[in-house]
DNA sequence: TGTCACGTTTCCGTATACCAGATTGCCTTA
DNA sequence: TAAGGCAATCTGGTATACGGAAACGTGACA
């Protein structure tokens, strides 16, 4: 054979690094059906490289909940249910919320008005309809939040969960005028958060976060089935 | 030598999985200072193993933080300021909050009865000093409230947490009269969640968890020092 | 016909040896 | 003394091998 789709790309960086993403994306992509069991050397083949740096990206994807390990009896992709993703989704709507609330208190003047800033910006994006640059802002907007935590750990967390959604939240903003709601929401929470009510901070960036899973609820019915 | 301390222990699992435990043990007692490069090759000899598990051991170390990995410069023993630890506790009591919330509106008669019986059955083991029969049930007392939230991804993650968390509480209930507050404040949570009232078990369960983290507060005061 | 035991096969977990490349520390040189 | 270069060292990765546990298939027995 010609060695498989070699993981080529990107020459720079570890391989088990690159062998990780290429499965992530494979999975998140339904190129393995959930419950599939991954043989280590036949993904060994596939990419070109040797056990030892597919079984190290197998334990990444385990340790980020992709794949389940059975000792002795191998990986299998997980499954994610209606239900999980659900779960998944509710959790990370409580962390974002914990997070609003944490950053009402504790972000100093300076973040609040990045964060402000940040808002005030999207608005073009928004108006012309530039969904990659509202994406990143949206990103940066909760990236921010997290830090207002001025909690080292819990901001990490939140990025991680957040990430880790993102396989199942990439068509979200497409749908509809979801990017306006999007926005308006963001603007509430800011409002709440400018008058120091940061419980009320968080019930909108809870309802905001909820809205938008259910933005994608249509999408994420039949996942992962055969 | 002698051969290292062989992990012996425990002679069944995997051997990656009993370094992994060890080497946990070993930097959450301080053996290994902050900052300190862990030598792949020495570890194996002192755990009598190739380098193989100890890299895999490694891998799962840094996807709990307790080390750093720095490509093709080694890994660190991660530092565990006490800002640091501060922020992870604080992180663990505002999960276990939002746990408790979901909880009260989500258990079903039966579980709430199966934590109330737990609750009574600890009654002794403060009487008595117990304290291991004790931290057995609080622990049984904290998982039983994850999976009260009916949110499996959400009860894992709290479950993570904790366990991450433990290495750093281990000494906490001998320290004076914790145990008896422990057991009290498990009441009040309970009866603010009999009485339905989410909002109010989650304050008294953030309390609850920052309290416990205080009174190691001295403890956690300089730990990975030389 | 269903089930249980037994032998076979597959594949994971681990060991070992080795290599290339990067990092580091030391030593030489200007 | 500072800069530059060289050698030792260690990691990331490859290749290979092997014991053993789990899965699988087969055939005997109830």
């Amino acid at each position: 054979m010609d060695g498989g789709e070699a993981v080529e790309s990107a020459e720079r960086g570890l391989l088990s690094e690159r062998i990780r993403n290429a499965l992530t994306d494979a999975i998140a992509a339904g190129d393995f059906a959930a419950g599939t069991t991954l043989d280590e050397q036949l993904l060994a083949d596939r990419y070109g490289a040797s056990r030892t740096p597919v079984r190290e990206a197998l334990r990444q994807l385990a340790a980020s909940g992709l794949v389940e390990i059975r000792p002795r009896r191998g990986v299998v992709v997980a499954q994610f249910t209606p239900q999980r993703i659900g779960d998944m989704f509710e959790t990370s709507a409580e962390v974002e919320a914990l997070c609003a609330r944490l950053a009402t208190y504790r972000m100093t003047p300076l973040e609040r008005g990045a964060l402000i800033d940040l808002h005030d910006r999207s608005a073009d994006s928004v108006a012309t309809g530039d969904v990659d640059t509202y994406d990143r802002l949206n990103r940066a907007f909760h990236e921010a939040l997290y830090a207002g935590t001025h909690n080292g750990f819990l901001a990490e967390q939140a990025l991680a969960l957040r990430e880790r959604l993102a396989a199942f939240r990439r068509t979200q903003l497409r749908q509809g005028d979801r990017i306006h709601r999007s926005r308006e929401e963001h603007g509430e929470i800011l409002a709440a958060m400018s008058e120091g009510d940061g419980e009320r901070a968080a019930r909108r960036m809870r309802a905001h976060m909820l809205r938008a899973a259910a933005a994608l609820g249509r999408y994420i019915a039949g996942p992962g089935a055969e």
